[in-house]
DNA sequence: CCAATCGCTTGATGCAGGTCAATAGAATAA
DNA sequence: TTATTCTATTGACCTGCATCAAGCGATTGG
């Protein structure tokens, strides 16, 4: 079991230096999307406080696995993260995707268990943040505690869509709203809506969208033809975003 | 635009009486499942000080509906309840059904607008919990906060079983595992796990579960056939708990 | 460098569950 | 009570996606 990058920075390990992985909350070009969002500068500082930064993560290592004990939730620094969970007969369903940003193992809190694991698609720089630490600035500070049950509520509010796209649409459909969906929060961070690169593989996608690695290939094969999306394997190049939306068929 | 059960118990209205509706939280025989399951006694009668009940909802009548303002969570105290989301073209996604003890609207929190509507299946009884004065009560009493939180957690846990439940069991096993969660929540609150009646239409359950009226009818059929339940319109009786079990192909 | 492995694509075929249709039973209204 | 409407059941048929299978390009290790 691997210490979930606890201590790193400690003096005699590898030495502090001007790596973008040490920068604060304050400083940190995310924190307009991310949990200091609604804090005011000194207060940010005190986030800083609890945050732990470590060393990046490896491709296919985890942060935690379902069954660990729930002490900190994480955010996500650069990099890409999946988040899964087995069922009993061994099989795995993808839950989420998680970018630059994005705040993971928030359905950890019920139980004080991971419900779910996580692992990084490439490497990737997270932050960790203890979750007692959390709950006790959150009592002395509102807006962090309201921000904080924001984002837990939209956590919900985006696993019902995904819900909804599971029982309602098509092949087509499922895999337009993840592209429209990763376009989306590309731009956010200020990336081409228009112009990435996969993380995830194939299987990855098929398996959150409830379809086989082979339909999912056909309906990128079938959008290239019809012009709406170049795809040359990772590579995503969305050609007709409205047209993307209205395959979509799905709000906002 | 109904008034949402605001002010029922005004002066000079429906006169106080010894209706089960009057209860407080510290009589309330769901308080072991609901909100003030953390709290100490004299802890539960400030949260009382917030609760508003009103008179029943009549079927069919909706707490809130999607796009309202979000001011408050309710907790269902008897009744069901059906939590749902319509698609741009019209369509409906139902999200949840909502048993006494359980609480509605988490899903609002993030927009301060609510991303679903709730209807009454039956007549049904609701506790409303506006969310500022929970928020700030929550500041100072710490179990609360965190066993709000556990609250939302575990929102986010079971919506991410039915993602699994939708992208990866059969209509059989879909149905199957339904009748198990109902079976078990009715346990939780003592009543019987074997013999219930459903409070939803098979549209209703067809819809959460991502299936057709037909196929919903056709799985109990079956069902009734393997003497697993015995099925009368919507009164169900589970004959064989195990079967079931095995046929949900589900954890827990 | 080549070999081996893994991930992706494409085609052929089958089936679970959707769609359409008809009927029957329950609930509600007159 | 009967008429009307809503809900559930059952059957026949069809289709979108899964499954099975083969081949190919990309990546990794020796």
């Amino acid at each position: 079991m691997d210490n979930h990058l606890a201590a790193q920075d400690s003096p005699g390990s590898i030495p502090r230096c001007t790596h973008d992985y040490q920068v604060s909350c304050g400083n940190c070009r995310l924190a307009g999307i991310c949990l200091p969002l609604a804090l005011e500068t000194e207060d940010i500082d005190r986030l800083d406080d609890i945050v732990q930064r470590g060393k990046p993560l490896q491709k296919n290592e985890h942060i935690y696995r379902e069954g660990d004990a729930f002490n900190a939730i994480f955010a996500v620094r650069s990099g890409t993260l999946k988040a899964y969970k087995t069922t009993d007969d061994g099989r795995e369903q993808v839950t989420g995707f998680y970018f630059p940003g994005e705040i993971l193992a928030l359905d950890g809190i019920s139980e004080n268990v991971h419900s779910s694991s996580a692992i990084a698609l490439e490497t990737s720089a997270i932050c960790e943040i203890p979750f007692d630490a959390l709950e006790s600035l959150s009592s002395s500070l509102p807006s962090l505690q309201r921000h904080f049950l924001q984002l837990m509520s939209r956590e919900i509010t985006e696993d019902q869509q995904l819900i909804t796209l599971l029982s309602k649409n098509s092949a087509e459909e499922r895999v337009a709203a993840l592209m429209l969906s990763i376009s989306t929060r590309n731009s956010r961070r200020r990336l081409s809506p228009t112009h990435f690169r996969l993380s995830m593989s194939r299987l990855d996608i098929g398996n959150y969208l409830g379809l086989t690695v082979e339909t999912v290939s056909r309906v990128f094969s079938r959008m290239q033809k019809l012009n709406v999306l170049r795809v040359d394997n990772k590579e995503i190049e969305i050609l007709d975003t409205d047209s993307l939306r209205t395959m979509a068929n799905v709000g906002s």
